[in-house]
DNA sequence: TGACGTCGAAACGCAACCGTTGCGTCGTCG
DNA sequence: CGACGACGCAACGGTTGCGTTTCGACGTCA
């Protein structure tokens, strides 16, 4: 039987080479060496580089983000906002979500894998927040939930990835307030011609 | 003399392999193997892959985007908006960023001179596009040009990083909205205590 | 106690790439 | 026309990683 303390040391080994070096880079051999473990016990558990980064991945993935029900929406947005954040900037997280997105690019499973980690579970919180908000009338009818997380997310990791610095709770507050502006107001077209 | 034909191949040789294969990957005998060209006449140019992708990309990034003056904010957001989703759904541009983004995370150099070509002219854009605004009247004192790149950038990016389908007009528009709305609404924080 | 299965270690042949060097060719300038 | 320099090509020794195989040492269960 394989014994479970050394596929473990494994998982580890793969989410921290994977931080430090990016899926470009990582070989069996350096995971092997990391978790202090021979490349026979890797290869035991897994035939590929592909195949045991994705297994892993998505495993640690699937440990989801709380679904914030504070009452009000203003509220379960910045809690939300809160969150995220915390997670970009994540020590290994905040290594790891880009490479293996640029990866995505390039390779399928990788993208079809992260997909399912990312938006799923996003798609998710977006449509109950916003279900929630619609049906207490702090957000209008017809309020696009798929805009919505767009809007919560995307600013915040943008700005991590290209400035790489902490975000403060003064930016996190302001970008907060501005995304609730953004959804109360009407979520159909421009003015009428 | 360096031919400057050959070094136009071997730019355009790494801008491709970068996207292929990314920096991770990219090997010095690939690029001359791609362009046509031997390894002599890479080295003779550049000594390393780092000193080599930092000028071809910087070289590249320099074109810049250019800044709307439509008189009115709404229709310079829309357009700028327009203008950087078609630039995040370019071929080449669509792999090289994410990848360089991840690379930056581990290699300060790269982080430097991504952070130079991306966030420095955002940051003019965003102010005079703001600046202008707040002139007019059109949005309130003291908005934050940053948050506005933010807002404006950040939500395509994310998108089109995680789900890799095309940006349709529907969504920019409906985004464009939503963001004029944003930053149309109070800069200041949360309602008073 | 004995059989079984996993363990780490080491080595295998193979491939890719590193950065450098020497060679003969070719184009250009003076 | 002659010299110079950049060119491609090929090969250098060295490193790294692949995926596989063999070995002896343990640990566990019956």
């Amino acid at each position: 039987m394989l014994r479970g303390d050394i596929t473990a040391a494994i998982r580890n080994a793969v989410m921290n080479e994977l931080a430090e070096v990016g899926y470009g880079r990582l070989s069996i051999e350096a995971v092997a060496r990391r978790a202090g473990v021979g490349k026979t016990a890797v290869y035991r558990r897994w035939s590929n580089k592909l195949e045991m980064v994705l297994e892993i991945v998505s495993g640690v993935a699937e440990r989801s983000v709380p679904m914030p029900d504070t009452g009000s929406f203003a509220t379960d947005l910045q809690l939300t906002m809160f969150i995220v954040s915390k997670a970009l900037q994540h020590r290994i997280a905040s290594q790891i979500i880009p490479d293996l997105m640029a990866e995505a690019a390039r390779n399928p499973k990788i993208a079809e894998t992260l997909h399912r980690a990312l938006r799923t579970h996003q798609t998710a919180v977006g449509e109950t927040i916003v279900g929630q908000a619609v049906a207490r009338g702090e957000l209008p009818e017809g309020t696009d939930p798929g805009i919505a997380v767009d809007l919560m997310i995307g600013p915040l990791y943008w700005h991590l990835a290209v400035t790489r610095t902490p975000i403060d709770e003064d930016y996190l507050e302001k970008m907060a307030n501005a995304v609730t502006a953004a959804l109360k107001a009407a979520p159909a077209g421009p003015p009428a011609p």
